[in-house]
DNA sequence: ACGGTTGTTTGACCTGAGTCAACCCTTCAC
DNA sequence: GTGAAGGGTTGACTCAGGTCAAACAACCGT
């Protein structure tokens, strides 16, 4: 299995300088050449509609560890797809609370939130250093209107996040902490395994703390529940590495049904 | 104030049958005049436009309280709009749990869950009996190919879904019980506001246990909230019938923070 | 190599919301 | 009118997860 820190090597930045047919560079960074296609926009479009989805996407950006991608408040005006790298997003409450709301890692897109009031509602925060795609969202909503594969995708990933948060909800409303932490776990296996990962084997970006924010938990709550999977020999947890011992014992926690809310 | 009942009458059924220049029923049910296009799909398009929209909504249901609209699994082909009535969404995990995910109103469009994976993800029951229009979404996707205003505002629909769930991710995984019921109740009333009825006074169209359920509580947790605010001066309660005796009140709840999570 | 900072673990204790149970009020069918 | 069913309220008790505190481990810049 090959690591995921593998997926951070990115093509090189400055890819505008060479004609397009001669640059590796380019045709390193473009959707058509990106492995990430199958899971990111490019979904299902022909070589000739993703050549002018490319066209799009004139900045890549690279976002730091702990810098922010866009936060609650700034305008609106482009979604952005990870390349590599791993961000969250959080929205604050007024009284300073807040709350991580997602995890994305590579081949997802962010700033979906911000189309309703053309202000972003959350904030992105690298959790690592990351290479983001930024897609200006005018000039994409007047591809879609000439490719339907793409609009029908833009939909579909649109629709995806909605059932993704319903999901969420579920966790909140009604899971106890070792579903909620099992849930998140196998949640966190089956996207490394999508991107060609080991299932069973990775690195956490996020503190217990943030993992707490997301599922509605205090940090020495997550901590204690890490601990419990560990004595039972579901996992193995050394600080942010996590090696899932026994997938199917996670997944009987998710089925037997001590609700709690 | 008008009483929210009014909202319940609705046009006549059969407009199919006569030319559309001359059939009251016909207008009567078209999106141009539907006193509810400010809140719907029709927002911001012309009277052309509009009428090219109205072409597409062939159908338009009567959903008996208790009815579904449609259920999880059912294949996905259209999305609704509610005319009349009031609707929840709830979604059901393997073991017989089950989350109501949102309550839908007048104005509002239901079904989006579905885009993603061609399959509803979740039920769609009325609370009362209800009238809702079906637009078949690939004939809504092909208009809003032509139609830039359209397309562009059927986004922000979705994206405003994605806000609202993360509102409601930040409620179930930080707010105390009062901070959840306040928040209820003053999305209630805004949302009855907007549709010009009294922010103040209006019937629940659930019951404790459904409101508990969305809310992430149990139903006892919830009538004892109402009897608290009620004993607090910031509501009458009588049933299903709630008056908001101090809306700054339940304002001033939101903002206190003793979290929770 | 070292001191400070940030993140994690663990224990002891506390409390807000859940559970269980009894009772009441409406509504509706017959 | 009457009985049954569904929904709502209230009280007494319990416990899962939060709080507070202390100690420890990893990381980072100098």
């Amino acid at each position: 299995m090959p690591s995921d820190k593998a997926l951070k090597t990115s093509g090189a930045a400055n890819n505008k300088l060479a004609p397009k047919e001669l640059s590796l560079a380019v045709i390193k960074t473009a959707c058509s050449n990106c492995n990430l296609r199958e899971l990111c926009l490019p979904l299902g479009l022909t070589d000739d509609e993703m050549e002018r989805l490319d066209e799009l996407i004139s900045v890549r950006r690279r976002v730091k560890r702990g810098d922010s991608l866009y936060r609650a408040g700034q305008p609106f005006g482009y979604i952005y797809a990870i390349r590599s790298g791993f961000f969250k997003t959080d929205v604050l409450l007024e009284d300073g609370r807040d709350q991580v709301t997602g995890f994305q890692m590579a081949g997802e897109l962010l700033g979906m939130d911000g189309i309703c009031t053309e202000c972003h509602t959350c904030n992105a925060v690298a959790l690592e250093d990351s290479e983001v795609c930024h897609i200006p969202f005018s000039r994409l909503e007047k591809l879609s209107r000439e490719i339907q594969t793409l609009q029908h995708h833009f939909h579909q990933v649109m629709s995806r996040e909605i059932v993704r948060d319903h999901g969420l909800m579920t966790l909140l409303g009604m899971m106890c902490v070792e579903e909620r932490i099992a849930a998140f776990l196998l949640n966190l296996s089956q996207r490394f395994t999508a991107r060609g990962f080991s299932p069973a084997e990775f690195n956490l970006r996020m503190t217990r703390e943030e993992i707490g924010s997301y599922l509605g938990l205090k940090l020495e709550t997550v901590s204690r529940a890490f601990s419990r999977f560990q004595e039972e020999k579901l996992i193995n947890v050394q600080q942010k590495h996590i090696h899932i011992l026994d997938i199917d014992g996670l997944k009987r926690i998710m089925s037997r049904h001590n609700q709690r809310a």
